[in-house]
DNA sequence: ACTTAAACTGAAACCGTTAACAAATATTTC
DNA sequence: GAAATATTTGTTAACGGTTTCAGTTTAAGT
């Protein structure tokens, strides 16, 4: 393996110089620069990050840490994550995952052994993963999950927004009784998403009714049952927002199960889009959560805070896009014409 | 941030004795190293790995490299991937992950950055990166993709044997009629699967009709495709097989689309048991196709690998599992009884 | 008690890089 | 053309560990 020294043997120089040279430095005339580097690619030359850590005190790493890696329900989420996070992260750090359950000391999470950090958060648990991250203070960003805290620099979606969007174009279609499968109890998301719906039915001047507010915890199950109890209502309703894709997949089910057919007698709206909600039948309609623009602006965030550490941690919203597929439809000679 | 150094001073010894004491170097008398030990617990001391790794000519990195970052299909893959990778990678070794496709110079993979290298590989185009590999010396693995070089590490799923089992399962429900949707051409899992496929049917003196076997491409679209073709049969199967749960769900939406009622008129059989299986319509009968078993186990052979650098490559064979749900049914009263 | 071997500890060099400081060379300035 | 200044390069010491080799104890043998 050649080694700078291996360099400066052969330009002439002394180790410094090749350093500089290679390295940008002003200092360095023109052509001896040229002439260094010139030998470098010549030698295949590729510089030693140990030892290049070890003397500025920079480990060349990122650390992603996710929620967990033991429950399944987000696999499209590593990916696009991953996926984001690589279009800007320049290729001299190198990127690690983990995941924050099975992080065993979090002692071995120091400043020297990551740059900086990218916690893509899907719940409250890791709340004290981020609390000692704060401690040890490496520079970090939320992903995904809106934190309360306006010290911690945070990237996530706007949740309400686009449910507002998403129940507008329902609404628009004529639709009036309209019903809500909710996330789990306490998260943020849960009530942004629920906001948004509210603030959609509330601008259209629509009763809001009790029995359309039903219970979840963003499971599969818990979607399919939550929509056996909207069907068994007196007076179902005709279009049921879920918080998430997963419910809309086990509400999807509850409709199969009960022979009620999508979307001629019962329209659904999903969130997230993952990947499947495209293969469901029929296809889901959804609001996209952009895990890769999340992350991917998390990433050039993270990376303007490495650069210049005191500038001020912020909290920033990108935008969600209403996915219009086949799950919803005009609801038919009933609207108060 | 405290070093061996700030050990020895405190505990009396030189920085030598700290670092020896502290790898279980047996030179150390008992009572010595315990005292250092418990000092350096005390003191909160976490090694620094750049250090290390200059010395050692260690990086303690191991990468994960997977074909494509940007061609969505194999979303669960990863997060079952590195489930699976960082059950057995002991916590000094950190875990990288890369997109083989998004590398833009093969040079900067080195032995000095990678003790080791996993790749989990989808398609032949990763065969030059594997090939780099090879030249450079760095231990390493190729997971899921079964390799014809006798030189390389390989862990793969006995495709074969779990789909005839699969079929064995159709078979003995009565299905005569059976067809295959293949995958992509020229791939060695098409041809295992097909294999498999051809070894049940034989077994049990069935006919190979040549209308049963259709083209596909491991794409959703090519499995609609397919099953279209296949629903216009004069003679239709009562049972097909999907090379992997894409084309499956493919599959089931051409049913779909044709009024065709699953499994009361047809049953559906695909391979991979990905996270969505689950949750089709009917649930998916599938062959699942052990991931995080298959990056646990390769590994493990990595690690033994480092370790034991001259040990010989072998193709290693986890088992498939045949998932039973409900997209198969047993023929009625149609068996050459 | 005295030598000799065994057990343990320490001094110093090294891994490949950057950086503070010193030295040399080139360029102005008068 | 010498002094002053600017530009470019080199010397040397870190960074935090491991390892070779030498040195010091301690235990064993007679």
């Amino acid at each position: 393996m050649i080694t700078i020294k291996d360099i400066a043997r052969v330009a002439g120089v002394s180790h410094t110089t090749v350093s500089r040279a290679l390295n940008g430095n002003p200092l360095i005339k023109k052509e001896t620069r040229d002439r260094i580097e010139r030998i470098a690619a010549e030698l295949n030359y590729i510089p030693n990050y140990s030892a290049k850590s070890l003397v500025m005190k920079k480990s060349y790493t990122i650390g992603l840490f996710f929620s967990s890696i033991d429950q399944g329900t987000s696999a499209s989420f590593l990916v696009d994550a991953i996926k984001g996070i690589h279009q800007v992260l320049d290729e001299n750090y190198s990127l690690t995952v983990h995941g924050i359950d099975s992080i065993r000391h979090y002692d071995a999470i120091t400043p020297r052994r990551f740059d900086g950090v990218l916690v893509m958060s899907q719940s409250e648990a890791d709340n004290a993963f981020i609390y000692h991250l704060k401690q040890t203070g490496i520079p970090f960003v939320v992903l995904n999950r809106q934190l309360d805290d306006p010290g911690i620099l945070n990237v996530v979606a706007n949740d309400r927004e686009g449910v507002r969007e998403a129940l507008d174009y329902g609404i628009g279609l004529g639709h009036r009784k309209i019903a809500i499968i909710e996330g789990r109890a306490g998260f943020k998301s849960t009530t942004e998403r629920k906001q948004g719906f509210m603030d959609s039915l509330i601008a259209h001047r629509l009763p809001l009714i009790p029995d359309y507010f039903t219970a979840g915890d963003y499971g599969v199950e818990s979607g399919y049952n939550a929509m056996m109890s909207l069907l068994s209502l007196s007076d179902p309703p005709t279009l049921v927002f879920c918080s998430n894709d997963d419910m809309a997949i086990g509400a999807l089910n509850a409709c199969y199960a009960r022979g009620i057919t999508l979307p001629g007698q019962l329209s659904l709206i999903g969130f997230d889009d993952i990947l499947f909600s495209q293969y469901t039948y029929p296809p889901l309609t959804t609001i996209r959560k952009p895990i890769a623009d999340i992350s991917k602006f998390g990433t050039t965030k993270l990376i303007e805070r490495l650069e210049q550490p005191d500038s001020a941690p912020e909290q920033l919203f990108v935008q969600t896009e209403l996915i219009v597929r086949q799950s919803v439809a005009a609801v038919k000679n009933e609207g108060q014409l």
